[in-house]
DNA sequence: TTGTATGCGTTATCAC
DNA sequence: GTGATAACGCATACAA
């Protein structure tokens, strides 16, 4: 057709008006005659132009309405995972008003292929549990003056980190197990580092990742002694294999079972029911997270019910207030304790 | 701190080179003596100099890296889709190597807050799944020359489509079940339109979800009279209360339920476990999709496997193409019939 | 309410 | 291998 695209230059001409004024009449910021902004449109639509072009908008703006959002993971893992998507949405929601879009990006991305920190025009970042994020790219962002906040990580400590009370919430499970006259209890953890295949946990285990390891204290906080089995990610059927392995022997069947997640907790239900044991009455069970794990029914977890949703929402939060030119401080967000029908007293003997 | 964040200008000036020499030792994309790369180096770390401003570089080439993905729904919803999840992986492996990310963008927002279509700096657009979408955005999208791509989707007859045989593939299962004897089969779809809750769909009933429309017309296309109920989402508890509602009566109990996800599938298996049934000796159940359904062992799903990640990854691969100056054209993908253990002859009688 | 002037920070092109 | 120059397309401060 044309040998090239219109500029808002060529609809001012067009109309015979200044590019600012036709500038204006797409961005609103100033009030213009109607006679004139109708001028402008009907340039435009005459010479098929179809508004501002982002990219030299947010050049000459110095923002791109663009908010990254790091994972560590493939996507696929990201996603499956329904905190994270609950997050996610909380994320979308609170960055919205600010007129930004969320930018995903993978941590690890092999260099040159795939945008990076670095390389993609954002005007903020939110690192979620990226502990592998390199130091690097991490402090090349933060020189440049992008505003980051960290959920469920830690990226250095003046970095915004939004937290949850992991070891508390699962002291508080496990209390409420010991309460309940439980002495020999199982733990089912998440994934004690990438790349993790599933066993026991051994005194000498590294764990890497923040959150298993802090609610792993927790439980053992109050149950010292008890054995941990590390799935290989947060899954029914990660939970139902763990499940097995601790049901398998008869010897020194644990009365209780406190899973890292809801999926586990779900997995280790059927595990349970598989080996013969009712829940709770033979066993019970306790989980983590709070979601709703489709398809349970008519169990009820009792778990620990965290805001998933918000914090993404307050991630956004503090993304916003730091584009504003403020400070955000790290805000911890507190599990509450949901007591369902998978928890019941030690069997006696 | 400094009054004013670096420049490549002040890099090359204190390297003592010229700005485009600078510019081409971080692009590389031109020899450049090692003593002249050094000095570049040490001058921008001396300035804390990061590398380009991506808003300037992307107006300068014309390119942003990014490639919007539009859902039509919340995201939660399109998260929680595993076929949707998988599809979202395919894309991405198939964009990294243009060094492209995934902006993720949301079908009707509310104007004006959160990026769209037509303001967001996109290098090409997939839409996924969007009836609803605004002709307007999308024609404005398309004058600007940015290349867009949809998948289940339609967008006009001139947008490069990924599609898949859901009439073949549903009419394909079907078929098996009359052959293993079926004649009362009862079929629990996905929602009708967006916003639908679940119900039973009358001849009168419009339905405007494509996916829904064309698996029902491959089970009608062999079992005419088949009841359908549409659920509200796809999900194993809606294929839960599906099942409830068709396997209530005792009158004209259906041998066999066609599902049209298997999730919807898993609900369904659940359902008739509750009512006493067992599957498939009393009756039969196919499901669609062929993702892994977490915690659905020891079933397996009779069901149609679709290539999700591969539509993606053909997504991906179309608007390279496009932002190469080629054309994509539209790719139809094919299902697979998987026969699982949840499929048997029709119980005589 | 409209117009003028300027610069946002880069990189492609070409000549040297 | 390096440097000068010219856009890229827009939005804002300020003047009119």
């Amino acid at each position: 057709m044309s040998t090239r695209r219109a500029t808002i230059s060529d609809v001012a001409r067009e109309a015979g008006v200044s590019p600012s004024t036709a500038s204006v009449v797409f961005s609103g910021k100033t009030p213009v005659s109607d006679a004139t902004r109708r001028r402008v449109r009907d340039a435009a639509a005459a010479l098929g132009y179809t508004g501002p072009d982002p990219r030299a908008a947010s050049l000459r703006r110095g923002r791109s309405g663009i908010v990254g959002v790091v994972f560590e993971e493939h996507l696929r893992t990201a996603f499956l995972d329904p905190v994270k998507t609950l997050m996610m949405d909380g994320l979308a929601d609170a960055v919205a008003p600010l007129g930004a879009g969320l930018l995903l990006l993978r941590d690890h991305e092999p260099a040159g292929s795939g945008p990076s920190l670095t390389t993609a025009p954002l005007d903020a970042a939110v690192l979620v549990g990226c502990s592998g994020l390199l130091r690097e790219s991490l402090d090349a962002v933060r020189a440049r003056g992008i505003p980051v906040v960290v959920i469920e990580g830690d990226a250095g400590h003046d970095v915004p980190r939004i937290g949850l009370d992991n070891r508390e919430a699962q002291r508080h499970a496990a209390s409420h197990l010991r309460t309940l006259g439980h002495r020999d209890v199982a733990i089912v953890a998440l994934p004690a580092r990438a790349g993790w295949e599933r066993g026991w946990l051994g005194d000498g285990t590294a764990i890497t990742i923040d959150v298993t390891r802090e609610r792993l204290a927790g439980a053992l906080d109050v149950f010292p002694d008890a054995p941990a089995y590390a799935a290989a990610g947060s899954f029914i059927d990660e939970g139902l294999l763990a499940g097995r392995e601790i049901f398998a022997g008869p010897a020194r069947r644990p009365t209780a079972v406190m899973a890292q997640s809801d999926l586990l907790a779900a997995g280790v239900i059927r595990a349970a029911e598989e080996a013969g044991l009712r829940v709770p009455e033979d066993v019970s069970v306790t989980g983590f997270d709070g979601i709703v794990v489709d398809g349970l029914a008519p169990y009820e977890l009792t778990t620990l019910v965290q805001p998933a949703a918000d914090k993404g929402r307050a991630a956004g939060e503090a993304v916003a207030a730091m584009l504003d030119g403020g400070v955000a401080a790290s805000i911890n967000f507190t599990c509450t304790f949901h007591e369902g029908n998978t928890t019941a007293p030690a069997p006696a003997g």
